[in-house]
DNA sequence: CTACGAATGATTTTT
DNA sequence: TCATTCGTAG
């Protein structure tokens, strides 16, 4: 094969560059999965056994794509080329007892996540609603993202003075761990952070897995976290011939702990490696390309490029005003259907990007009314409803008898009589004797603390459990239906009338065939954990389809990687683009993150780009007046004002003030509800006389008497730090202990402010 | 133990 | 607006 032929000079110097690290700053656009591919084949035609060569991708998708079109290039590839996840995955399998897990462990999604964290604060007596379970869930996941460890955690807290928020994760991530590892399960930061230690603890294992896999490569290295970092290094120690492609400027996830310092700083980490600069794009038509280039050029953290295309001009990119997010939809979908009535385009060619997924709503409105056919991306995944969730438990508890999760998710559905009473007897039994849940359930007839129904109605569902085995079934397709059979889990949907439990029949029936397929594919070799396995590392933006003959509807972060012929981004004011989080900070660093979302946003665009804003949008179910977003005064577009060109009713928000003032709206609720520092105007603002309602939260002071919907009535007994950091520590009426909360966050009312 | 209504709080989400 | 979680009555 003559790579020279059909590939750019700085596209062939990347493939052909095998010995040693190598970068490679890949543009959008600019053919990185064409170099990684052609790069991999390359490396076979030199000779290189097909087992010492890596692809790592973070998306299944992503992964699928690489190994798709390396088999294009060399039909019978061996090439491992997977997930980060799925790559620790297979290490843990074989190596994972040095950390105290066995192969059969259980992975834990956010949800089953979630729930462990909600149990451990119950257990800690935290409250639920004060410290919510995923804010704790998220500073986990970060610690672990940064490679902290529990016992680091808590050291770190002690050390320094941490805010109230951190004690409560300083007490929950030690137990959190502890249960994971009792329940021979981990989470999806787990996976890494094990992979991680245990290339640190065991010299002989890295060496060897360095030794293994002589050739890396890894895709959207601007997205790797410090865990992600470690294990590439680990693996790159001894043989150095590690590829790393990326862009910094589509940087994105840095709020679920990327480090785009990696990609920024390879070259200090390998002082010899050779770097290539992808500039010259092959999407986008020139006036798209400079406003990317315009727009991006404002960052500041970032390597400098010079993107180029030698594509054409193209039309303007043009910036759409209207009146009301109504509009918006209503003319983007006409414009739509009127190309394609014109047979200038397919259904296929558009999509449109929004920042927030509560956005999509009156997109798909517009679409429906216009009969036009459309996909959305990550609606609510398949395999996390909860149907889907309760079949795949029982399994899941099947595989792996110490599944805490999975026992608790399941011992009382379909509902037999094991309430929460009956649950919690059964819970300290089990710690008494040192047991899993399940084992505890088989001996619930020893449980003193258990009536003779209880006790009856538990060990029967443990026996049930044990009476499945993956052994007896012979493929997960039958152990699905043996379990659906003896659960009765959808006996009691199928006399329903209603829609929805005539849905959840078809999910169930989806997943028994998803088994099936499974089975099918893997013969003999069939197996229960492998099928768990690919069910939890699935996720709901693989099954897009690009020739689905639909309009795709997605938000920017789903759109990375993706491109389209026509691109509306909608929403392009303040608050949204950029989002209003990233304005409150103090430091501008989420500002950046936020450009380069939008950057991502436009250069998915191949040959039309439409940005559009509006006059007011409702949000959370209040009517806003907006404002247009910082980043227009950063590029140049074509402005068209629609807003006319509406029949002009009296608009949401006039009505919404209007009622106001008439007194159908209880401004006191409003007050509460509205954010502290407002950016954006409600009604009751420009109706307020008094400057109050915005100052409230700075506004306490010691000795106040405060209510809070849920404590009562109570007094300030202190006050610490400032702006958004401040807290307060309050001592209510009928408690002992004062209690500590973020103004900013907290619900609490000043009494006496009326 | 369950089922219903009130309260609450709210980006983005590769795995 | 909307989903989820908690308290209370049956």
């Amino acid at each position: 094969m003559d790579f020279q032929q059909v590939l750019t000079p700085p596209q062939y110097a990347a493939v052909s560059h095998h010995q040693g690290p190598l970068l490679v700053l890949a543009g959008p656009g600019s053919g990185k999965t064409r170099v990684i591919t052609h790069r991999i084949a390359s490396l076979i035609h030199a000779g290189i056994p097909q087992h010492q060569i890596l692809g790592i991708t973070f998306t299944n998708k992503a992964s699928d794509e690489m190994g798709e079109r390396v088999r294009q290039l060399i039909p019978d590839s061996r090439v491992e080329i997977s997930t980060f996840h799925k790559f620790c995955v297979r290490i843990l399998r074989r190596y994972g007892n040095t950390v105290g897990l066995d192969s059969n462990f259980s992975i834990f999604d956010t949800t089953d996540q979630h729930q462990l964290i909600r149990y451990v604060l119950n257990e800690l007596d935290i409250d639920t609603v004060a410290y919510n379970p995923s804010t704790i869930a998220s500073m986990i996941s970060r610690a672990k993202n940064d490679l902290i460890t529990a016992e680091r955690f808590v050291e770190a807290f002690q050390e320094s003075i941490g805010d109230h928020l951190q004690a409560v994760a300083a007490r929950v991530y030690p137990v959190y761990q502890k249960l994971l590892l009792e329940s021979n399960a981990v989470d999806f930061d787990d996976l890494l952070l094990h992979v991680a230690s245990l290339l640190k603890g065991s010299p002989e294992l890295r060496a060897t897995l360095d030794e293994r896999y002589q050739y890396i490569l890894v895709d959207e290295y601007q997205d790797t976290n410090l865990a992600q970092y470690q294990i590439v290094m680990g693996l790159s120690l001894n043989t150095r011939n590690l590829c790393v492609t990326g862009d910094p400027d589509q940087s994105i996830y840095g709020w679920r702990g990327a480090k785009i310092e990696n990609i920024l700083q390879f070259e200090r980490d390998f002082p010899d490696c050779k770097t290539i600069r992808l500039e010259q794009n092959f999407r986008s038509t020139k006036a798209i390309l400079r406003v990317a280039d315009d727009l991006i050029s404002h960052n500041q953290r970032r390597k400098p490029k010079t993107l180029f295309t030698e594509n054409q001009e193209g039309c303007p990119v043009e910036l759409l005003c209207f009146s009301d997010e109504r509009q918006e939809a209503n003319e983007i979908a006409l414009h739509i259907r009127n190309a394609v009535d014109r047979g200038d385009y397919d259904f296929n060619d558009f999509a449109v990007f929004y920042r927030v997924n509560s956005l999509s709503r009156e997109l798909e409105l517009a679409l429906a009314r216009h009969k036009i056919p459309y996909q959305l991306a990550g609606s609510v995944a398949f395999y996390e409803r909860t149907e889907v969730k309760d079949l795949l438990s029982y399994l899941k508890l099947i595989n792996n008898p110490d599944d805490r999760v999975a026992f608790s998710r399941i011992v009382n559905k379909p509902l037999r009589g094991i309430g929460k009473a009956t649950q919690n007897k059964l819970i300290r039994w089990a710690e008494e004797r040192g047991t899993s849940l399940l084992e505890a359930a088989h001996q619930a007839k020893d449980c003193p603390a258990l009536s003779k129904r209880a006790s009856n109605m538990v060990a029967r569902f443990a026996k049930m459990i044990s009476g499945f085995s993956m052994a007896d079934s012979g493929s997960v397709g039958h152990l699905m239906e043996a379990v659906i059979d003896s659960t009765r889990l959808i006996d009691s949907w199928k006399e329903s009338p209603d829609e929805e439990d005539q849905q959840r029949i078809s999910n169930v029936n989806e997943l028994l065939s998803t088994a099936r397929k499974y089975d099918e594919i893997f013969g003999e070799e069939t197996n229960l954990e492998g099928f768990l396995e690919a069910s939890t590392l699935a996720s709901a933006t693989d099954q897009l389809d690009s020739n689905a003959g639909r309009v795709t509807l997605m938000t920017l972060h789903a759109a990375k990687g993706l491109e389209y012929p026509v691109v509306f981004i909608v929403g392009v004011e303040q608050n949204l683009i950029p989002h209003e989080r990233v304005l409150r900070e103090e430091f501008r660093d989420g500002l950046e993150e936020e450009r380069r979302l939008f950057f991502v946003g436009i250069t998915r665009a191949e040959q039309c780009l439409y940005l559009t804003q509006t006059r007011e949008r409702s949000l959370r179910g209040r009517p806003w007046r907006t404002i247009t977003s910082d980043f227009l005064k950063e590029i140049d577009v074509d402005v068209k004002d629609q807003t006319d060109n509406m029949f002009e009713t009296k608009s949401h928000f006039d009505e919404f003030v209007e009622s106001i003032k008439r007194g159908e709206v209880d401004t006191e609720a409003l007050k509460a509800a509205t954010p502290k520092r407002p950016l954006l105007m409600t009604g009751a603002d420009l109706l307020k006389q008094t400057p109050e309602a915005a100052d409230i939260p700075q506004g306490f002071s010691v000795g106040m008497r405060v209510r809070h919907p849920r404590y009562g009535v109570g007094t300030v007994m202190g006050i610490s730090g400032y702006a958004r950091k401040r807290t307060l520590d309050v001592l209510f009426d009928d408690a002992d202990e004062s209690q500590t909360f973020i103004a900013a966050h907290c619900p609490l009312q000043p009494l006496g402010l009326r």
